[in-house]
DNA sequence: GCTATAATAGTCAAAAATAGTCAAAGTTAT
DNA sequence: ATAACTTTGACTATTTTTGACTATTATAGC
């Protein structure tokens, strides 16, 4: 049942526990999981993007790499951040992609998160697209406000 | 009468026994009991609905799944209550007063109070009040049914 | 110093692998 | 006979995987 692509993002999160940073071989790792190039870059984009909290820069040509940069930042400069980063109006993904990372960062519990993006997913927000954006910026900001409010406190 | 659609019934509920929640691959049971796929949705539709006790969640592409979730029926009673009593629309007390309700059953804990009552707060919801309370309706009752689902769910 | 080549990496669209919806056709119970 | 329930199939939606083509860079030969 482990898709491929999960199995390539717990491998390389594997290597992100040790390191803030790490370099692969785009060529190497497919090979390693006998599957196509571009494979990687699908898991890069879907699971390493900057919402959810890592950068990723490359070099191609010989003694190419491609490195991941897992984001560190201190809880007053990330509600900041993340503030910044939803803005007026985001998508569904992208608010998802967030909440992913604040779940990993740990500043939230699994059932946290999952009762978040119960409440700023597609079908809660049954609104016309662009308002349902506007709206679901306006619920993630309030919680996210919350979440680091709750840091502070015993559960 | 109707053999087919009770047996896959039974099928279901057997690997329910052992777990509270269990994943199927439906094009994979489609097979084993050769009929449309769409079958499958027929059952999980008709005798696994909310107000028999089973929550249901999927996901489509690659690796995809369909999780069934049994909950007790003193819970699913509670659920459907809840659900009515929430309705097409809800003022912003009312809501919290939900919240806080299952907060003293303990489904949720103090935190995920806060996040939810954040999440249907008038704040949140900047919309004219007609529909701000049909928008915190339909939010509630999708976190309603994620908070059931949580329910022994390791955090 | 150029240039060609090999060694990398990126992009994008198509194909594959799932699941959902809905209405029509078939069955069964009243 | 009719209403209710079941089964099917065609069409849609979503996510992952692949492959063909493009872009960039280091290095080896000249």
């Amino acid at each position: 049942m482990a898709a491929l692509s999960d199995s390539i993002e717990r491998f390389i999160k594997e290597l992100l526990q040790e390191d803030t940073r790490i370099e692969l071989k785009r060529n190497e790792l497919a090979q390693y999981f006998g599957c196509a190039n571009s494979q990687i870059n699908y898991v890069l984009a879907t699971r390493f993007s900057m919402d959810r909290g890592y950068l990723v820069e490359s070099r191609r040509g010989g003694s190419g790499y491609v490195r991941v940069i897992r984001i560190s930042s201190s809880d007053a400069d990330l509600l900041e951040t993340l503030l910044d980063r939803v803005g007026t109006s985001i998508d569904e993904e992208s608010a998802e992609a967030i909440i992913h990372r604040i779940y990993e960062l740990k500043l939230i519990s699994l059932k946290e998160a999952k009762l978040l993006v119960a409440c700023v997913c597609r079908q809660a927000l049954n609104l016309p697209t662009t308002a349902k954006d506007a709206l679901r910026a306006s619920i993630l900001k309030n919680a996210l406000v919350q979440v680091f409010k709750n840091l502070r406190e015993e559960d």
